[in-house]
DNA sequence: GTTGCGATTGGCT
DNA sequence: GCCAATCGCAACC
């Protein structure tokens, strides 16, 4: 490193730091890495996100201010926030913005490249390759991630998620987010076009390239 | 203390 | 397209 660059730590988290449908737009196409260096290490390709804006956001937890659940939203970026629902599921999401300001890009649906097996153990030998890691749902289940991840640090060397940035930049198609009762039509849904992982109906409001 | 419901999923009509 | 499963939260009394 040269003299006077900045820890990469701190210049990752400035990355995610940014606004919330920037980093929802961004996070597909890179790697989510789980357990890595461990036998049941997984790697996977994010497909399909969607942002969850602060308190201007109805749909969001954060919507009604802080609460014992959603306090991750409103800290530092980089952290995960995870939370149960319908009694039976979990969903992860992303902490985006500043510390003290809250968003959180939820992690929709992603593609596994590496820990097949694992994978599979965990979602059953009858699901499609493609169906492993769709929907929120899903994909916590598949990545074995539950609420003992809430609040983890993504940056942590220790941490049992990673995200990695990939180059390559693959054509995204904007979209409704799903599942909504209020602010059903707000355009923060990010899924990348024409993947056979992306969850829901196929979004065809707007392409974007980046 | 009580209650209504959800950023879901899978199965059935 | 409709609906049950299943329970932690957060809103309300």
């Amino acid at each position: 490193m040269r003299r006077g660059d900045p820890p990469v730590a701190e210049r990752s988290r400035a990355w995610f730091a940014r606004p919330t449908e920037v980093v929802a737009r961004d996070l597909v196409g890179c790697a989510l890495v789980v357990d890595e260096g461990t036998p049941s290490a997984v790697v996977a390709r994010i497909v399909e996100t969607e942002a969850y804006l602060g308190t201007s956001d109805p749909a969001s937890h954060a919507y009604r201010g802080p609460t014992p659940r959603s306090r991750v939203m409103f800290g530092p970026a980089a952290h995960l926030y995870v939370y149960f629902t319908y009694g039976m599921h979990h969903c992860a999401n992303v902490v985006t913005e500043a510390d003290g300001v809250a968003g959180a890009v939820l992690l929709r649906a992603a593609s596994v490249e590496d820990g097949l097996q694992t994978v599979t153990a965990r979602r059953g030998d009858t699901v499609t390759r493609s169906g492993l890691l769709r929907g929120p749902g899903n994909l916590c289940r598949g990545l074995g991630i539950t609420r003992d991840d809430d609040g983890i640090d993504l940056l942590a060397p220790h941490s049992r998620v990673h995200i990695e940035r990939r180059t390559g930049s693959p054509p995204i198609v904007v979209g409704t987010r799903i599942g909504l009762r209020h602010a059903a039509d707000r355009l923060l849904r990010f899924s990348w076009l024409g993947d056979p992982a992306v969850s829901g109906p196929v979004p065809r409001d707007s392409v974007e390239t980046r």
